[in-house]
DNA sequence: TCAATAGATTTGGTATACCAAAATTCGCAA
DNA sequence: TTGCGAATTTTGGTATACCAAATCTATTGA
């Protein structure tokens, strides 16, 4: 994860603070003040922004200041659809081309997730969560494919990281994850991949949920606030 | 394709100069040399460098020089079997997404290949077939298909160019778009897809040849230079 | 009271200066 | 002649200065 270099670590803090809420979704980067704050000149600064840019984290106007991503609920489905396909190739190679070494690597994780089941909170499992996935496309042996789904897993942090949070779901995870992880100890593509698109269906069908609760949450928010203003205004 | 930000202009006129052969795979890219050869100043070029890293058309090293790149085999290969599961993706959802002006106007593109059938260079030839596959992703209504796949696309360039320049396959290349197409009129997954992944099929058995091709082709190179050099020695 | 506009300010884009790490060159010694 | 090493040069990384476009503000006139 540490690349030593200067504007991926301004990234790694900025990626931080967004996911984290401390850099709300809509808000201005600006290059001055959020160099200044870091205590480095705007030029790494700059190099950090565009890095984030490519993530989808971050949202590039020209001559206009940059803004962290608010992406719509079309736009996270559409990565999804494309997490799927990309993760389906990867189980399916994987079965071809990963060593037992690597499938005994991707069950290690797997066992750690199981035991430490409601023991860690969510930031810790989903860490956990993320190398899972990861370490599949890496036993595909194919680079591109492995870099490009890790750069769909870091667009999609923020919503599987709220899709992780809530603990209902984590049960169904590990269960999926088991029988992932037996279909390429099997090397039995159709078991794998086929599990892999079931996981991926409910990832869709989770974060579908939050954004409709989300926006709910929402309406009564901005409808409250109208009132605290003025008494139920007739026209917008 | 004309974003007038300096910097796109500038990764254009590089991306231009790597894929004719003028910058050759290998070759160091210098800032300042690069930049004052343009008449712009390295902070422009340097973000011009980092958008062909991104396409990957160059290779940054810390500290060092950029390299042009020279991905092998096994990396093209790579790349093709991801922008495989990619159009078949895209294949899909454009039989479901699609407009009807989208249809036809993919189908216009299609005409237009092949009006200009032996008629144009490889060059105009090849142009039109990128669009006719980009014109698919995009049908897809699926932003980041869309642009993963242009980014695939923009990447294997120089082979895809390479394989099209044979002019043997171009007849087939057609037949198969033709049957792409009329899937999709049909809005039928299973005649758009499957013609897309035989399509893509050949294209990866072509660029095998090639490499092989270019293969021998440089080691009898380096065998008769060995030659004039010193003759015939016996240990590297 | 509101709208329009001109001036001031903020902000991204570009050029340039400076630094430290690589790479290269040249000289010295074996 | 060759191998090693120090000095020099080259080159990427960072900071900063400057500019132009965009935004904000305040004033003025209807």
């Amino acid at each position: 994860m540490a690349d030593h270099s200067l504007p991926q670590q301004i990234a790694d803090q900025l990626r931080r603070d967004i996911l984290r809420g401390k850099l709300a979704p809509g808000a201005a980067l600006k290059e001055r003040d959020n160099a200044s704050e870091l205590g480095v000149s705007r030029t790494p600064m700059r190099e950090a922004i565009r890095i984030l840019a490519r993530e989808g984290l971050v949202i590039l106007r020209p001559s206009r200041s940059p803004l962290v991503a608010d992406p719509s609920l079309k736009e996270v489905t559409d990565l999804i659809e494309v997490l799927r396909a990309l993760e389906m190739l990867s189980g399916r190679l994987a079965c071809i081309h990963a060593t037992p070494q690597e499938i005994a690597s991707i069950r290690a994780i797997h066992e750690r997730m199981v035991a430490l089941y409601d023991q860690v909170d969510s930031l810790d499992m989903f860490e956990i969560d993320m190398n899972f996935h990861l370490s599949i496309a890496r036993a595909s042996h194919n680079t591109a494919l492995a870099e490009t789904h890790a750069a769909y897993l870091a667009r999609l942090w923020r919503a599987r990281y709220l899709s992780a949070s809530q603990k209902r779901s984590r049960e169904r995870v590990l269960r999926q994850h088991g029988t992932i992880v037996a279909g390429l100890e099997a090397r039995d593509p159709e078991m794998a991949v086929g599990e892999i698109e079931n996981h991926l269906e409910h990832l869709l069908i989770n974060i579908a949920d939050l954004f409709a609760a989300r926006d709910a949450e929402r309406a009564a928010e901005a409808a409250s606030e109208r009132g605290a203003i003025d008494g139920d205004p007739q026209t917008a």
